[in-house]
DNA sequence: TATTGTTTGGATCGATCGGTCAATACTGGT
DNA sequence: ACCAGTATTGACCGATCGATCCAAACAATA
């Protein structure tokens, strides 16, 4: 008896999950997402339910189809040193190609929504922990396979890789030259060596 | 002929800083700012002109009396690698008495103005280039005394000490906990060992 | 004391914010 | 064919935004 949607939910996710990542949560207005989807004002509440919610569905989404498609995209390449140098290598181009300055949707958020927010600090928290974790795991593997070196601690290595990801996203937002990221991932690189 | 102004401007810059500090630029508004210095809305743009204005006089006063006064004292020690880690060990200080959860108002400032305005652009990157500036020095010096090492490149490290800092800054602000930053301090301190 | 010019206070502006709601459009079941 | 019921639409809501403006308050000069 109800009604088909007439438009793809996905699709309006990925269209305001553009919006979100360009713009942030509180610069994006209703009208901008309204824009940019194509759907009308009344349709978005009636499907997501509000600013918020909409805003904690694009970031759930973010989260898994980028974050942890590409954590599990470099671990299952079992090489641990590759991996971390992949990783950094990603980000840089990321960064280099990012003609629009919009880094990493998961990184700005944790920046201007960190304190505001238990939901969605939970959500970028988890990332957190578990691109630090990813790291954390290629240097014990690393270890275990003596390709590095014993006297690295995991633990706080794997946060100053953490530290430095993030640094190059944001930084990479207008602060800072290519050059000067590709330095940044070089250190990054030379702390596991 | 004309009048005394009833107020201190500078006292009021200095609760007008403490507003956008803690708050942001876009999420300070003009009834905060009113609020919290006390003198009236007419007053404030007429002393000021407007919320960007103020905006800017705040943040060169911070840039002036925080970081250039920081950067002076410690590069006053004339002890480089002293320099750096008491570098580390204030920021890490400061981050974990800041129970408000400011953060540092220039690091803020890249995050949240970095991309949307000219003349607040200028001014962080300045102040980011200053204090990548004063890590490099430090490690010159050091190595010109023989207290570093000589496979250190100044630049690069320098770049990586200022993304670490800022990060410790950024991740304090919610997201890592007190040991957390100090691991992450830890590992820049060994950066240059 | 009268005049002059600036500061002060607050009413008010138009724009925009996120959100709501009733009327309308439309489809699936009977 | 008709009805039931949800999706869609856009007008509209009150709140709040930064900014403006002007009359009232006031101090310094003549």
């Amino acid at each position: 008896m109800p009604w088909k949607k007439s438009f793809d939910e996905d699709a309006v996710l990925e269209k305001a999950m553009q919006v979100f990542w360009s713009k942030g949560f509180d610069s994006a207005s209703m009208a901008n997402l309204i824009e940019e989807t194509g759907i009308n004002r009344g349709s978005l509440y009636n499907a997501f339910g509000g600013k918020q919610a909409l805003f904690v569905k694009t970031l759930l989404k973010y989260d898994r189809e980028n974050r942890k498609a590409t954590l599990a995209r470099l671990e299952a390449l079992d090489e641990p040193c590759q991996a971390i140098n992949d990783f950094f290598d990603s980000i840089v181009a990321s960064t280099v190609a990012d003609t629009e300055r919009k880094g990493c949707f998961l990184f700005n958020t944790v920046l201007e929504c960190g304190s505001h927010d238990e939901e969605v600090n939970a959500i970028v928290v988890n990332g957190l922990r578990e691109i630090e974790g990813f790291f954390r795991r290629c240097i014990e593997v690393g270890q275990a396979r003596g390709e590095i070196r014993q006297d690295i601690e995991p633990e706080s290595k794997a946060k100053a890789l953490l530290a430095l990801a993030l640094s190059i996203r944001v930084l990479g937002r207008g602060a800072y030259t290519k050059s000067a990221l590709y330095s940044i991932a070089a250190e990054a690189k030379q702390l596991i060596k």
